[in-house]
DNA sequence: ACGTTGCATTGATGTCTGTCGATGCAACCT
DNA sequence: AGGTTGCATCGACAGACATCAATGCAACGT
């Protein structure tokens, strides 16, 4: 079910790349994928969390790394970052007694293309009103 | 309020260009500012009337074009539409009997570059273990 | 002035979510 | 085997959120 959101995200479909946010109106089931990667990054915690894993050198994280730097029990950052990887955003390998998060790019670099405004768009602004009028 | 935290995503501030989640951990403030606009976008109603206000021809639409798109009542419509704007996605201006709605590009702009990586990124993925053992 | 229409605000309600303590499970180490 | 450590899952609970009907307010038309 996870697998098959992500899919259809755009990645694998007939309907071209990416749901294409910004130039033409998103259809419901598109927009009901799309909302779930969006919400697990609208929480700071996460948020962090996200950043610590995608800045390190390296590309992997241990949990007994994270966990330490928030002020928040050992339980909610596991939850969070169950959330973060429902989303698509990264993944989990168990190396002997430790955990490590990978962001997953491919996910990002897809909400970045679909909240990138194609090259020629219009102003939006130089013509305001009056088109229909 | 409002105006400070647009700022505070860092486009005026000293801290150079934008938060840069993915190669520098995210400081606890930055996080709480970003991850309200993205909450704003986690939502499968909000993300379609940003979608269709967005794509629209003139960069325009009428609250009344809206609406009516949608199976949820008219209070229902506005408070997404109120909850955008307060994220700093979207602006509106009435005119006469209507308000119009209209994208602001310098924060999906934002969004973008944020979850854009370096073009030097390590591929994160080719040296996955054994750093550490 | 009066009624109508378009949109925002208010108050109420059911659901979702972030958080925690307690517990479970896997891997390691004597 | 038994104890310890790292992480996930469970159950509970307070706060947040999406939604609606009712109401308020502004602009227009008569």
């Amino acid at each position: 079910m996870s697998k098959q959101e992500f899919v259809a995200l755009g990645q694998g479909g007939a309907e071209g790349c990416c749901p294409a946010l910004l130039t033409s109106p998103l259809d419901e089931d598109q927009a009901t994928v799309l909302a779930k990667v969006f919400k697990a990054l609208g929480d700071p915690v996460r948020l962090r969390l996200l950043s610590m894993i995608a800045s390190r050198a390296g590309g992997e994280v241990c949990v007994c790394d994270l966990t330490p730097a928030f002020d928040l029990s050992q339980p909610t950052i596991s939850h969070h970052l169950k959330l973060l990887k429902q989303a698509g955003l990264i993944d989990s390998e168990r190396r002997g007694t430790w955990v490590y998060y990978r962001l997953l790019p491919q996910m990002t670099d897809r909400l970045a293309a679909i909240l990138t405004r194609p090259a020629g768009q219009p102003p939006a602004g130089t013509t305001p009103a009056g088109a229909a009028s």
